[in-house]
DNA sequence: GTCTATATTATGATAGAC
DNA sequence: GTCTATCATAATATAGAC
């Protein structure tokens, strides 16, 4: 919990950005030392494997995304006006996106060929999207079986606008999509 | 062009499938050899590097794809037929979808984190789907440029449904937004 | 807790016999 | 064209000094 080691921080913080960056298979231990600025023979003190730091990062994004997560539902007065500021947020990350991909996303994909015990650590992270968003629609009145599909759509349609912005290197894509997702949030959301 | 050799013929066809299922970083000569039962010596017979080889699968995969469209082209008889035939063929790899991902946007993925060269031959494979796309909403009456819209759009939702499909080994999922992806397609394609 | 070795293994790649 | 043996390297991981 409390991180009164000084490079155990500072090795999470720079393992977030490169496995982000770069993939994790595509990430090594040289790599991340530079990025630290901590030696590699350290890292094993802090974490027993490769794996186990990845466990570590995305428990740090898994905190994150719960905080914002909750600071939107205090912030929102209306459902519609939380499902808006996801979209929003999406919007504000649009050039890391396009240049790196979606964070969650591209490494479910990338974990999902393999490693089962870190995908669902990573699924966890993606769940609290999941379960904020049903939240919301449920609100709007729709049944919470329903309230799921449409959160697991917005996801799913944020995700593809994504991956395809990511694949063209094109922001103009992604800008346009989100446009139409909100669009399409007004239909799901009448005023 | 013909393959007059044994075995490179078994080596692409393997690498095509586990570079899918594994990932490419992920697939070693070792797995290749074993999987092609060709020793891992011969590979660099045929290709210079394991780049190469990815060059080669990308290349038969981009030669299948063109085939199929053309052959989706002589069938359909409207654009409407043409744009549903899409959305079938992508229902009936829903199983495949869902344990691996799909084999174009998450190759894009992975590469889009470096390889620009690779990633180039890659989207020449999406692009084959994009252009496709795109005259058939185009016959539609759409003006061009919104008929690459619409074709960029349809291939995200497709990817998005896949990354959540495979994200949560859901096939249900897959399907039930395939439809709705129907559904939206009926609204842009009157009959 | 931090760092410097170093071990161990697995990888992509070569050389050369057949 | 095919295969065996092997190389060089880079990766994850350890041992142990400080």
């Amino acid at each position: 919990m409390s991180d009164r080691t000084e490079s155990r921080g500072r090795i999470i913080a720079s393992a977030r950005r490169l496995f982000y960056e770069a993939g994790y298979e595509n990430t090594s231990y040289a790599d991340l030392a530079a990025a630290a600025g901590v030696p590699k023979g350290n890292f094993y003190y802090h974490f027993k494997s490769k794996d186990e730091l990845l466990g570590a990062v995305l428990e740090a994004r898994h905190a994150d995304v719960a905080a914002a997560l909750d600071t939107w539902a205090a912030q929102a007065r209306t459902p519609q006006e939380g499902l808006r500021r996801f979209v929003r947020m999406v919007m504000s990350e649009e050039e890391a996106l396009v240049a790196y991909g979606c964070p969650v996303g591209s490494l479910l994909t990338e974990l999902g060929k393999h490693r089962d015990d870190l995908r669902e650590a990573a699924r966890a992270v993606m769940d609290l999207y999941v379960e904020w968003l049903t939240a919301r629609f449920t609100e709007l009145g729709h049944p919470a079986r329903h309230a799921e599909v449409l959160a697991k759509r917005l996801l799913a349609r944020a995700q593809g606008a994504i991956v395809m912005a990511h694949a063209y290197g094109d922001q103009a894509l992604l800008r346009r999509e989100l446009k139409d997702i909100e669009a399409w949030l007004s239909e799901q959301a009448p005023t």
